[in-house]
DNA sequence: GTGGTCTAGACCACC
DNA sequence: GTGGTCTAGACCACA
C-alpha cells in the first residue's frame, strides 16, 4: 500500500507521513474512518512498529489523525484542512528557492520546473 | 566578511559555501585569486576550523574552487558556472515543490511565492 | 440509557463506570436495587461485554455496588456515600492543578474554571 | 537535577518534560541559553537516551526549545510563554473538575483544594 | 562532542 | 487485537 524509499535521504517516517497524507487527501481514508492499525502497517510495508508510531504521533500532532489506545487511529474529522501542514510545506519552498536565487539560477527556470511538476499526474 | 547565523537550522558548513559563493557571483572573489585561508576564516568567523574545512573541501568537490597544497585556496577558472551546484540547489526546489503539491497545494501559490520571492532586491 | 462517546479520549469503561454513579446518585438506581445485567447493558450500547464487565468489577471494588453469583448485580446500601471514589477523584484534581501550577497557571485562572464548571446546569 | 518517580504514573518523559518547563520558569534556563545535553541528562538521570530525546522533541514541538543538530538544544527566545502549554494544563484540570463535580463533590472541596496546593511552597 | 533516525524487543492498559 | 511507554543499542550528519 505504502510505497518507501529506503535509500531516499528524507527519513522513512515522514515518507510514511506523506502518503498517508496523500491517501486522505485522494478520499482513500475518509474523515473519521479508522486506519489500518500501526503494526499491520509495520507488517505490509517490513519497517519497524517504532517507525511507524513515529508518522502516526506527528499526524497526530498535525491534527491530522487521532488516536485511541485500544481502539485504533482515525482521520480527524477535519482531515487535511490544517494549515500548519500547508506552512511547513511552503516554508519549505520558500527556503529552497531563495537558495536557488542566491546559486544565480533565473526565476524563468524555477517557474519552469513548477509547472513541470504540476503537470504530471499524480501516481 | 561570511554572514553566519549560528541559529539557523541550515548546517553552518552550508552557510558557509553559500556566502562564498555569492560572493564569487558577485565578483568580489574573482576567477583563478586567492581565497582567505581557511584559518583565517576560522578566525574571522570565530567558526571551528573543521566546519570552514568542510565548506572549502565541498566547494572543491563541485569544481568552484581548487587548493593547491601548501599555497592555498583558488577560485576556479570557470568559476561558479559549474552544472553540479546548479543541479543541487534545482533539485532541492524539486524535492520541495513535489512534496508541496502531495500536500495539496495548488501550483498557482507556489508561482506567486517565486515571484515574491525574485522581487526582492538581494541583500 | 447510558451515553457513551466512543470518540473520547476517556476510557470507555470509565465512561461506564461514571454514569452508573451519577445515576445511583440521580436515585434513577435506588440503594440495594438490583441493576440490569452486564449482558443487557452490553447489548443496550451495543460495547463489548469485557468492557462492561470491567467496569462493573470496578466498582465492585469501590464498595459502590455487590454481584450475588447468578443472581446479578445490585447497588450497595451505602451508595456513593464512598470514599474512594471521592479519593480517586480529588487525587485527579489534585495532580491536574499541581501540574498547572508548576506550568506557571495563577490560582485565580484555577478557581475561576471551576466556578465556571459548577456553575453549570448538570445533563 | 531532574527529580524522577519511576513508579508514578505520569509518564517519564512527562515528567522529565515538566522539570525542565519550571527550570525555564524559574529562570535556572534562560531564553537562547543552551540546555544540557540529551546524553548528560540521561546519564544524570539514569534514563535512556530515547526518552529524553522524547522530551526534548516534545518540549520543541511546544515551541518551548529549539534544537539545533550537531550544536545542542536551546531555549526559545519565547521561552515558556507558550499558549498551548498552557491550554493543556487546563483543559486536564477541566476534565478532571468536571469528573469531580459527576461524582457529587462540592465545590468547596476543590476550592479548599486549590488553595492549599498553591499556599505550598515551590519544590 | 551534539542531535536525528531506525531497529528490536519488552511491558502496559484498553477493547 | 489496539495504541503508549521504555529500554538498549546501532548508525548517521554536523561541529
Amino acid at each position: 500500500m505504502l510505497n518507501i524509499d529506503k535509500r531516499s535521504r528524507v527519513p522513512i517516517y515522514e515518507q510514511v507521513k506523506n502518503q498517508i497524507i496523500m491517501l486522505i487527501r485522494l478520499g482513500v481514508f475518509k474523515p473519521n474512518s479508522q486506519l489500518p492499525s500501526i503494526r499491520s502497517v509495520a507488517l505490509d510495508t517490513g519497517l519497524n512498529v517504532n517507525t511507524i508510531k513515529r508518522a502516526f504521533s506527528d499526524l497526530e500532532a498535525d491534527g491530522v489523525i487521532y488516536s485511541l489506545p485500544g481502539r485504533g487511529s482515525f482521520v480527524s474529522s477535519t482531515g487535511i484542512k490544517n494549515k500548519n501542514i500547508f506552512k511547513k510545506a511552503m516554508d519549505e519552498v520558500k527556503a529552497s528557492v531563495e537558495n536557488a536565487k542566491v546559486k544565480g539560477i533565473p526565476q524563468e527556470e524555477c517557474i519552469k520546473l513548477i509547472e513541470q511538476i504540476y503537470s504530471q499526474k499524480e501516481e
